[in-house]
DNA sequence: TCCTCTATCTTGACAGTGCAAAGATTCTCG
DNA sequence: CGAGAATCTTTGCACTGTCAAGATAGAGGA
């Protein structure tokens, strides 16, 4: 269908995601409406009740396509590392990246009273991003690669649960201070070159090697 | 003055940001109003205006006293430390106890798009905050207490700044993630083992000794 | 003592919001 | 072709932050 002007919008949940993205881009968190998601994508105020329920409903999915975002965007970035000391580092990178480039997603991913935290979908897709910071860890301690499902069930192992810890709360805390100008003490010319040398020595950490 | 029931409350300011206090902890952020917080004063909606100009004005107050009473409990925590190896990971402790004991407190104090983030009580209160934490990782490096004053000019010794950030952006992360309910990948029984454990780790990891 | 100026607080109004109920339209499928 | 379900609109409500205008109280000088 997907007709302009019909009373049957046909793709009206995927144009009021897209409104949902520009408007919290645009507007931020602060000022975010469903009013004005309505209004873009060509619907009357209440039309988006159907399909999410209320706002909470609506932001966890934005936040749920937040994390996918996210996870590709980590993705992306670590299959052009070339070794394990550059590695963690653009992790970090590509982490701290998407918080600075999309701050307002950033905010609604990591706000559980606004969202149905819970919620499948938001919880998968979080998971799926944990998954792909796990690996990295596992890269750095020499170990394979583990799937969603198996990481369920994997962290009996106290030790790689340590350094995925060490290193989530780095890269995350990293990206949150930035993305909220609390790292004014650091000089703009040296922010790139700190983060590199502190992700290192974060990575480095967790090698049995070193 | 401060009787009751007067024209001019006397102490309004200071009796509308403790209802601020109040409001946030149990409305929490999401359903925190100005209008309720005036109520909760007995004054009318509009008192507030005078005395804080806007909403920002008067959340940037509030998240003040946020980071003075975190301030305020980090000391206090590091007092009762016995030696390096605890003192990190106490200090980890009391930032994470906070965050959780004021979940609204800690979102509000880490929002810059809702404050004015330059203000200078704000900042002010911050910087103290951060004092502290600096102070707690020049102790694992081994070196002496440093004041706010010298602070300011002190981070041109990358090698201090670099240790601060890892330390900082561990506390926090670890924090920000288990106050938005995003470590469920942590087991409760194991999550005062794990906080001990890997902030020790990273409190080792810049002492010169070791 | 009185009088003006300023600080403080109130009142009323406005545009905007999320939510809920009820109605309108279209689609689906027997 | 017709009934029921899905989708969207309309209307109304309580509430919000901000603003403008007015009321009251305190402070300091004559």
């Amino acid at each position: 269908m997907a007709r302009e002007q019909a009373y049957h919008h046909g793709a009206l949940r995927e144009a009021l995601l897209e409104a949902g993205d520009m408007v919290l881009a645009e507007r931020g968190l602060k000022d975010f409406t469903l009013r004005e998601c309505a209004r873009r994508a060509g619907v009357s105020h209440s039309a988006p009740k159907h399909h999410f329920g209320d706002a909470a409903g609506f932001l966890t999915q934005i936040a749920a396509r937040g994390f996918d975002r996210l996870r590709e965007s980590l993705e992306t970035r670590l299959a052009a590392a070339r070794d394990l000391d550059e590695e963690f580092a653009e992790t970090t990178r590509a982490y701290v990246g998407f918080a600075e480039a999309n701050p307002e997603h950033f905010r609604i991913m990591f706000r559980c009273d606004l969202l149905h935290d819970m919620d499948e979908t938001l919880v998968r897709a979080a998971q799926r991003t944990f998954t792909v910071l796990t690996n990295v860890i596992r890269r750095q301690r020499g170990e394979p690669e583990i799937t969603l499902e198996e990481l369920n069930g994997a962290f009996s192992f106290a030790a790689l649960l340590e350094d995925t810890l060490i290193g989530w709360c780095h890269i995350h805390g990293f990206a949150h201070l930035k993305m909220e100008r609390q790292l004014r003490i650091v000089p703009d010319q040296d922010f790139e070159s700190l983060l590199t040398r502190t992700s290192a020595r974060v990575g480095r950490m967790m090698r049995p090697s070193s």
